[in-house]
DNA sequence: CGATCGCTTTACAACGTTGTACCAACGATG
DNA sequence: CATCGTTGGTACAACGTTGTAAAGCGATCG
């Protein structure tokens, strides 16, 4: 592979000057950079990135740390902060948490110091005060919860407002049993789902029954699935439900055609992320739709900014939603 | 940050000695690697893994290269590549190329020689003799289309006899005008599949109609949909469709309940991929079911084999597969 | 008792890049 | 004509790590 040595010897200059070339440094001659030019496309020379990173302190690289590939949420999420990322000359780096706060942890500890400028953090099971010791010194952008307290650069929609407004959508439907599906002890996003369902049942004089709250361990189809079925099967069963993602609504939504209620007719279901899937299932799920590419971009272009000025005060970018009606709320 | 230097300093060593504990050199007095060993953790020293790759040639990391994150096998792949590369130490860095020539070869080629130690390539519109141009030098490990002509190593499932399989059941069932979605010109897999599907028709002495050869242009739900409502609408509709992945089966299944045709009942549908969103849908997927792990932990595995003896006659590896059979072929 | 051997440690160089310091040539200024 | 600033170029060191060569040190052998 050429180096800045052999295409220097090639030009005829000297090693620096062919730096600065690549570098784009403004004082070199027109004829010598010519000469390097050429002699850069004759060589087909790449900047050794493990050498520049020596050299500059910076890495190129980000990591994007999230709980499950396989979580069509963050398969969107991640498609699109690659995309981001390119726009900023980031190479990206997918790291799996699986959701356990351990995984978290070794995540953060491993990636070390050295090998990524910054990272966009979708935490599950992290508790607040774990990012100061973890990632000393890292600039770090947080997904999903709002936890304002923090002193950490954060992206995410108002998911009390999301909430309120999904569960307002099954009560203008005339629903009066409505379920919630992904109550969660650890999770802030569940904290504040449930705080937006409770409010839109207040508002709307219903009461709030806990037994229609299911938790769910993880947010899958599965959990959801069993959540449906417990609620289903209990006597007086929910006419609607709102599940905290989309997941859990396709486990919810097969979990009521096993047990022969029909949707929206039996149980209206509202789902949260607004997945492909959602789109396609039968029927098509009512959701919240966050604006993924905004957070995307949102999240890498914050932590470029953190980058450059790691003394700036942390910020918080609310990005926008819309709620997505569907066949799965519609007689 | 501490570095080698530092830790030496601390524990009264030279720097090489301190290199020498942390890479398990067998020779150190006890006590020199005891004291080490004590500075080590008391600095919390991580290695500089750019400063480790420019010295050793080798930079710990592993290029996953796929069409899309969203499509979710490629999504459960790349969340079982992580997991596998882990094992070996490696760091994975996921590319998407979104399916076109273009971002396959721009991916390959601004990875550069240097970034990475080889590179697991799920090609989709990539032709053969891109390789040896692209990657002069890196070694790289390909997945899916089974071209054995090609010097590179190469992991995938048998996708002519799955698909014949998977017809075969089809066949079985008692249907004789058995549609195929996703035949597709420039595909390797989309060539084998359908000559899978070939072959199960003329062993069941069924004639191959061009009609119910429906095409599609890209994977996704909606190619499935829309090839669906073609295939429906005809003067005599197919009474089963072999679709060459999930993605495109539910968006079949999607169509044929807009157009009132009944699954199984009417048409029965066979998936390809074996991803959990099939076994949520109403009516699940039946659908080939590759062993994806198996296929991540060959890949890596192929590709530490690769990386570690560069002139080793190239491999093939067949990983199993089954049929899953569920709602969608299930009277 | 000197030579030899195995263990242990160290100094040094090098990987490819870029920041710093410095030098040289040049035209313009006083 | 001496001085100065601008422009263009180079040599050198350093980033943190590890391979190489070599040296120090006991112990063992002839």
């Amino acid at each position: 592979m050429a180096t800045l040595k052999d295409v220097a010897a090639l030009a005829g200059v000297s090693v620096k000057t062919v730096s600065n070339v690549v570098n784009g440094y403004a004082f070199v001659k027109p004829e010598n950079r010519r000469r390097v030019e050429e002699a850069l496309t004759a060589t087909g020379y790449r900047p050794h990135l493990g050498a520049r990173n020596l050299r500059r302190g910076r890495t190129g690289f980000l990591a994007l740390v999230l709980p499950e590939l396989v979580v069509p949420y963050f398969a969107e999420l991640a498609g699109l902060v690659l995309g981001a990322a390119q726009e900023h000359e980031w190479n990206v780096l997918i790291e799996q948490t699986l959701g356990t706060r351990e995984g978290e942890r070794d995540t953060l500890a491993s990636l070390g110091p050295h090998m990524i400028d910054g990272a966009i953090v979708s935490p599950e099971a992290l508790q607040a005060g774990d990012f100061g010791e973890l990632a000393p010194g890292i600039p770090v952008v947080m997904l999903g919860e709002h936890s304002v307290d923090l002193p950490i650069d954060h992206v995410g929609i108002d998911n009390v407002e999301a909430a309120r407004v999904a569960v307002a959508h099954l009560v203008g439907l005339g629903r009066t049993r409505i379920a919630a599906i992904g109550a969660h002890p650890h999770r802030g996003t569940a904290a504040q789902r449930l705080e937006g369902y409770r409010r839109a049942l207040a508002e709307a004089g219903l009461p709030v029954r806990e037994e229609l709250v299911a938790t769910a361990v993880n947010y899958h189809r599965r959990d959801g699935a069993e959540a449906m079925s417990r609620l289903l099967a209990a006597v007086e069963p929910p006419d609607a439900v709102f599940c905290f993602n989309d997941l859990l609504a396709v486990g919810a939504v097969r979990a009521a055609a096993e047990r022969g209620a029909r949707v929206p007719d039996d149980v209206a279901v509202v789902g949260f992320d607004n997945t492909e899937e959602g789109g396609y299932s039968l029927p098509s799920l009512t959701t919240v739709a966050p604006d993924k590419a905004a957070i995307a971009r949102a999240a890498v272009d914050l932590l470029r900014r953190r980058v450059d000025d790691p003394g700036r005060p942390p910020e918080h970018v609310r990005t926008p939603f819309s709620l997505v009606v569907r066949e799965s709320t519609r007689g």
